[in-house]
RNA sequence: GCCGAAGUAGCUCAGCUGGUAGAGCAGCUGAUUUGUAAUCAGCUGGUCGGGGGUUCGAGUCCCUUCUUCGGCUCCA
């Protein structure tokens, strides 16, 4: 007999040799019939493996993160057993679950695979599924495992089996598919009810790019046919958010041809709404001491082969421009920093005058692969809201400190309440990737440590992360669909000092070399804009929107009276527009709703009589008639809230 | 860059096996003067991404090029 302690701290006895799915059903047969695999202290195990010795358990169903990721990848051997009935002599590469779903990576020799032939794979899939094949477990010694997929003429087996040992290798078998997998599975392909095929996509065997490229198929399954479609309802909202769509319909930027791929064009309403951003920080900036600076968008060679970027990017890099007589080499600026580090040179400093917090909102090109562009988040020329703070290194801390208010100032003032911040460290093993001392490095990962403690930051620490010269702290975001975004970023660098030889007098009369520490509360004001569209699905915050309001006449007779109320909510600092056109109230909602207008002033012959007006609030409705000095009170104690978000 | 998909009016899209380019919205003109999510009528608008080819004839078939979209980190 053994003993089971369930997650409750109960614990039952059962004979040797018991599954999983056998100690569920003693409990229901409806926790049984939804078992998917089973946590094993702290293993996830197949639940139709036996259990020999003493054991905690935790049954698995679809609501746990791991009952989940053993379904979709017991899914992702469905679809390879679909895809091998349809295409014999295919090769199989890996196949794991993923955040949403799973995929396969597959070498299909001579021919391509269109995503058109996905339906009629996901058919096959849901016919294999009804069968409820067992997914059977096997030992297998490394020989007999060689000899399998030598037979099958699969080197990405064979290349994986060769970081094996001998005795932990396993297969599974469902139907009449055999692949090489540590597991677990789900009990039987039964449990696979609705499957979505998502997209076809090419992935490098190890994701690099030296090596061939396979086939990748994604895709999704669950265990109710409701779920999937659930799941791609969600999917049509993402994209309803998507900045590029809304960029689009709200007016804010587009891109032209002609101009160039990745270079964005920001329209009227983008740029005010830009300006707006960059008013916000710059105002804080000044708060803090920070001191403007303006550098050109192309400077010499020379200039990056001393900061060291020439030679780290120089070759994928725009071509350089030369001059026509001397033929000089000058580049396109990729990073503000090599200059600021020329401005902190152009005059002695003392160790009185530091920090020195040099801010600029300097646009930089830089080439990325034609591939690689996407939207906002990725071009080839933003604008990065910079500043490099020089100081000595007993200030980085509080530096730090002060860095972390201002981005978390500059998060709260736009409502991004769900981001990670990541600290990136040195690598534990390898310290031979960095430069600068021991002493100093210890200095900085601690003041950053300590800062994001201080600060009560939620963090995530990566060992190996940092970058060759410091380490840093990223504030990361999700997009819509999902996707991470490194926005704001803080680092830590030694390298630059050195490489310009930076100096500041010490009080010892002595000559000592600054800190620089990168900052970037946005980022990029490209990228930043991207993701806050998707963050507030085009619903701005109201300081940031681009109109505050709309005045919506009832007939063209109140357009006068409506120009009155135009003018005195101007007068408040307020921003709208009338709509005068000759169309029914009706459709002026319609309209003006669609395109997010916080708030609509309705006036017709009631509220002249009466100097009021109706307002309407987006996504709410009627919300009652106002005095206009009464609205405008109203408006601008919203925007004084949101602003200040962080203080409170 | 590589794999796959797509490009038709300002926007969203239709156009089957090749046979005179279509709709809705937007825009313009006129009528209507409107009370909380689409008033009616008329009109304008396109080298079907560019270039080449096959054909009596190409938006449709072939080649090429550009742009856009999905992916190229998740290690059996």
């Amino acid at each position: 007999m053994i003993k089971v302690t369930l997650p409750d701290g109960s614990v039952r006895e059962y004979v040797s040799g018991t599954t999983s799915l056998e100690v569920a059903r003693s409990i229901s047969e409806g926790l049984a019939r939804n078992v998917l695999a089973a946590k094993i202290n702290n293993q996830v195990w197949d639940a139709t493996r036996p259990l020999t010795t003493d054991a905690t358990i935790n049954l698995l169903t679809w609501d746990s993160l791991e009952g989940k990721e053993t379904m979709w990848h017991s899914t992702a051997h469905l679809m390879a057993e679909a895809l091998e009935s349809f295409y014999p002599g295919i090769k199989f590469a890996i196949g794991p679950p993923v955040e949403n779903g799973f995929y396969y990576d597959i070498d299909f020799g001579d021919r391509s695979f269109s995503a058109d032939e996905l339906e009629k794979i996901e058919k096959k899939m849901l016919e294999l599924a009804s069968q409820k094949n067992e997914y059977i477990r096997k030992n297998i010694s490394k020989a007999d495992a060689i000899a399998y997929f030598k037979e099958k003429n699969d080197p990405y087996k064979l290349e994986l089996l060769e970081g094996l040992n001998d005795g932990d290798i396993t297969f599974y078998t469902q139907g009449n598919f055999t692949d090489l997998c540590r597991g677990p599975h789900i009990p039987n392909t039964g449990f696979i009810k609705a499957v979505k095929l998502l997209r076809v996509a090419g992935a490098y065997w190890r994701g690099d790019e030296k090596n061939k490229q396979l086939t990748r198929i994604y895709g999704i399954s669950f265990p109710k046919d409701k779920e999937l479609k659930e799941y791609l309802t969600l999917l049509e909202e993402a994209k309803k958010r998507d900045h590029r769509k809304l960029g689009k319909e709200l007016e804010l930027f587009t891109f032209s041809e002609k101009v160039g791929m990745g270079l964005p064009l920001w329209l009227p309403k983008g740029a005010m709404l830009r300006e707006r951003l960059v008013q916000m920080l710059q105002k804080a900036q000044i708060k803090t001491g920070y001191l403007p600076v303006v550098t050109p968008h192309i400077a010499q060679k020379e200039l990056y082969v001393t900061s060291g970027h020439y030679e780290k990017y120089g070759k994928d890099s725009f071509q350089p421009i030369n001059t026509p007589q001397e033929g000089e080499q000058f580049f396109l600026k990729p990073m503000n920093c090599p200059h600021h580090c020329e401005i902190y040179k152009s005059s002695p400093k003392s160790y009185k005058d530091l920090p020195v917090r040099l801010a600029e909102f300097g646009t930089v090109y830089r080439y990325e692969q034609h591939g690689e562009l996407h939207g906002l988040t990725r071009v080839r020329g933003f604008t990065q809201d910079d500043a490099h703070l020089f100081c000595r290194p007993d200030q980085v801390k509080e530096e730090f400190c002060k860095v972390i208010d201002l981005v978390l100032y500059v998060f709260n003032a736009l409502g991004f309440e769900h981001y990670t911040a990541q600290i990136s460290l040195r690598d534990k093993e390898d310290r031979s990737k960095y430069i600068g001392s021991d002493e100093n490095w210890n200095l900085a990962e601690q003041a950053i440590i300590e800062s994001a403690a201080e600060k009560g930051l939620p963090t995530v620490v990566e060992y190996g992360e940092a970058a060759f010269y410091g380490p840093k702290l990223d504030f990361m975001v999700k997009d819509a669909l999902g996707r991470k975004w490194q926005l704001g970023t803080i680092q830590v660098d030694y390298n630059l000092p050195e490489r310009f030889q930076l100096e500041y007098t010490g009080s010892d009369n002595q000559k000592h070399r600054p800190v620089m520490i990168h900052r970037a509360p946005f980022g990029s004001l490209e990228r930043f804009v991207a993701v806050l569209i998707e963050h507030c699905a085009g619903n701005f915050p109201l300081w940031l929107t681009p109109d505050q309001f709309a005045i919506l006449p009832i007939s063209e007779k109140y357009n006068a009276y409506a120009e009155n109320v135009k003018n005195a909510l101007s007068a408040k600092d307020l921003r709208g527009f009338t709509d005068e056109r000759n169309e029914k109230i009706g459709k002026k909602i319609r309209d003006n709703e669609i395109n997010k207008i916080p708030f609509m002033l309705i006036v017709g012959e009631k509220e002249e009589a009466e100097n009021k007006i109706a307002v309407r609030q987006h996504g709410k409705g009627d919300i009652g008639v106002f005095g206009i000095d009464e609205f405008a009170t109203f408006v601008t104690q919203i925007i004084e809230k949101d602003l200040n978000k962080h203080n409170q």
